[in-house]
DNA sequence: TGACCATATCACCATACGGTAATATAACAT
DNA sequence: ATGTTATATTACCGTATGGTGATATGGTCA
């Protein structure tokens, strides 16, 4: 039996994929929306109002959202309700905080040592 | 006694820091420089040589992921060593990846369910 | 010192991206 | 039909970003 080479792109496309979802996640605004999709369905309108944003800027990033499968929509009547496709997007923020806190934990650190030893070499 | 507003930064700081932590993740050579790391420790011409990259380009993406704290370096004689500062970066990477699997299923199924409602309409 | 290696930085270009105003589409009401 | 509301799309602008060649810096060796 021949062994087919298991649905695994050539790491190249993958490392492409992984950075083309990373670079639609990474942008305030489209945070900000995703933040507050958080809370539940929202129609552009409620986004609006909780957004310091322009309607085709909103609209916009939810075709970003969209196209790159993070969000899912419902139409009802002439609005349009956004929801989280995944919520696997709060756990990829939650990892970023923590690694985030700890890369500034250790800079704290590394200051703190660099004053110590600073002091050092001025008793020196 | 005064309640301190615990160090939680204005939530819209928040968003920034989270989307350009991402924005540096989100981009393919970096990706395979930490790819390449994963497996430890590499000099600059070590990723040189894995990388179809410039020595320049190299120098600016570890630049980069320096200032971003998501690597760590050391020298050794006239060569720079990186590593990986925090291993979150492959959970990070895990998590996109299932969630992009998830939304390719589901877009799979998706397809078979227009192609099936296409067959059921010319039926009609 | 000077030559040589490894790495970093600079100046520049082309492209991508976020924001906006204007316009288009779609659903409903009259 | 016409008008109105809600959303999407288009065209454009300014800026940020990735890539590159040239140059600078820093360490080692003779």
């Amino acid at each position: 039996m021949v062994m087919r080479k298991a649905a695994s792109l050539p790491k190249e496309q993958l490392m492409e994929g992984i950075a083309s979802f990373l670079k639609v996640l990474a942008d305030p605004t489209r945070l900000r929306i995703l933040h507050a999709l958080q809370g539940g369905e929202r129609c552009v309108s409620d986004l609006l109002a909780e957004l310091p944003c322009t309607q085709a800027n909103v609209s916009k990033h939810l075709a970003l959202l969209r196209t790159a499968g993070i969000v899912e929509f419902r139409r009802q009547g002439t609005q349009v309700y956004y929801r989280i496709a995944d919520p696997a997007v709060f756990a990829i923020c939650g990892v970023v905080c923590g690694a985030m806190q700890r890369s500034l934990d250790e800079k704290r650190v590394e200051l703190k040592a660099g004053k110590a030893a600073l002091a050092a070499g001025a008793r020196a």
